[in-house]
DNA sequence: GAGTGGTCTAGACCACGCG
DNA sequence: GCGTGGTCTAGACCACTCA
């Protein structure tokens, strides 16, 4: 460092401590480790508490770590590729749906839902709840808005709620011809009962997937699934693998 | 005091605040306006202006809100929705194409770059530059990077660099067949030359698209392409929104 | 130069996981 | 009970924008 002054562009302490730390990942840890607790790393590196955790919170959100509490901070896997919307035309709950149906009730939806759905204010619809891991680590949660005449001959289904009615509903809803699906993804941060399922805490940043399923000129099903945006990498079209964004190179050639 | 008192099972104060002033922003402001500055909010709140802060950032990540040093905190406007991959044959820089070039080079790519391109670690590939503005607004910032045998004829090229460079690259590689596009979003953080070109700090929330253009069976060009988060949402497949209302897209002259 | 948000400090206490 | 990360405080100074 030396004793004259740094930059004539001072950069800020947590924006430099974040390089040093994630050089330090590359070179000197590998995933799973844990690493020093946040007293221990900003003593060693002569900053406050908060400071540093500025700098973790930042390798966090680029999935290079993963901290609990009452644990420790651990060095996260590289991120997981989950596909989303690779097939245009298939329903949920299609051969190949990697998602798991949890529970399903007949409500009336947030007033944004009913109008995109553009069923009446106080109409219910089919809400079903899915779930998605991989790997064996929750990944997603997903709200499904089946608009109640889209499965005009689910009335005489025997169970009145849980997966097995979510199931009853997602084969009605196959029956119909999909036209096609959109997709649009943003920025959000977990609702408590997401966050929940996620195995974060509330606020944590999710990238939120909406998918319009449009089927005879009109909006049969919304969906709105909220993926984990640390642990994960959302791909469109039909690859998997290979991450191109500054990998080290921890993976065997 | 109009605070509320917490709960039997106590919320985090800035959790409790981002809910109060989410729901002041929608019965109180209209977008564009300007909130008081932290420090009377936080007095008016009773609480530190940490602890403001983390509500605001909070609401600053879901695109609620926009702050701005040395100008003040704003309500922002609803989310633009920018179309990605929707057309899942065309090259960048076809017709439609709403990506500006700024500029193009031939470099050594990162390692990772040249792995995905599957060229030899030291071989110089084009990198083109190109930013996309909406609304007069800039969204994202490109790099583009094509292999040098993928446009084998541009040896005798004018220009050395620049746009005029730029366009020449994606003419030419527009005379190849696009066999097809992979896409993957993530959560990043943004570089320091990004943040410049969308206006953000460095660090800010961005959406990194990553898309493979695979011709003959093999990776013609990577384009990383970093989307602000805040503004942003992204969406796959050909409509727009839900209660987003897209404008026409400005066309350069 | 006044006012804004951004960074940083040195503490304190709390909620959680685990032995 | 102990150690961890999560929350919170009350200051300070810096970088930036704009009148």
């Amino acid at each position: 460092m030396g004793t004259t002054q740094l930059e004539s562009v001072p950069e800020p302490k947590y924006w430099h401590l974040k390089t040093v730390l994630s050089e330090a990942l590359d070179s000197e840890f590998s995933v799973g480790e844990i690493l020093p607790n946040e007293r221990d790393l900003a003593a060693r590196f002569g900053v406050a508490r908060a400071t540093l955790r500025q700098a973790l919170e930042q390798l966090e959100l680029e999935g290079r770590l993963q901290r609990r509490r009452g644990v420790g901070t651990t060095v996260a896997p590289p991120r997981v590729g989950v596909a989303v919307g690779t097939e245009q035309h298939d329903w949920p709950g299609a051969a190949g749906d990697t998602w798991q149906p949890v529970d399903a009730t007949l409500e009336v939806p947030p007033a944004a839902v009913a109008a995109a759905l553009e069923t009446g204010a106080e109409q219910p619809v089919h809400i079903l709840r899915r779930s998605r891991t991989s790997h064996g680590q929750p990944v997603a949660a997903e709200l499904l808005y089946v608009a109640a005449d889209s499965v005009p001959d689910l009335s005489a289904i025997d169970a009145p709620s849980g997966a097995a009615r979510a199931r009853a509903v997602l084969r009605e809803l196959r029956r119909l011809e999909l036209e096609r699906r959109e997709n649009a993804v943003e920025l959000g941060s977990a609702r408590a009962d997401d966050a929940k399922e996620l195995d974060r805490l509330p606020g944590a940043p999710v990238l939120v997937v909406t998918t319009r399923y449009v089927t005879g000129g009109r909006v049969a099903a919304i969906s709105v699934a909220t993926y984990r945006a640390d642990t994960c990498r959302l791909t469109f079209g039909d690859s998997g693998g290979v991450e191109i964004h500054q990998g080290p190179e921890r993976r065997a050639s």
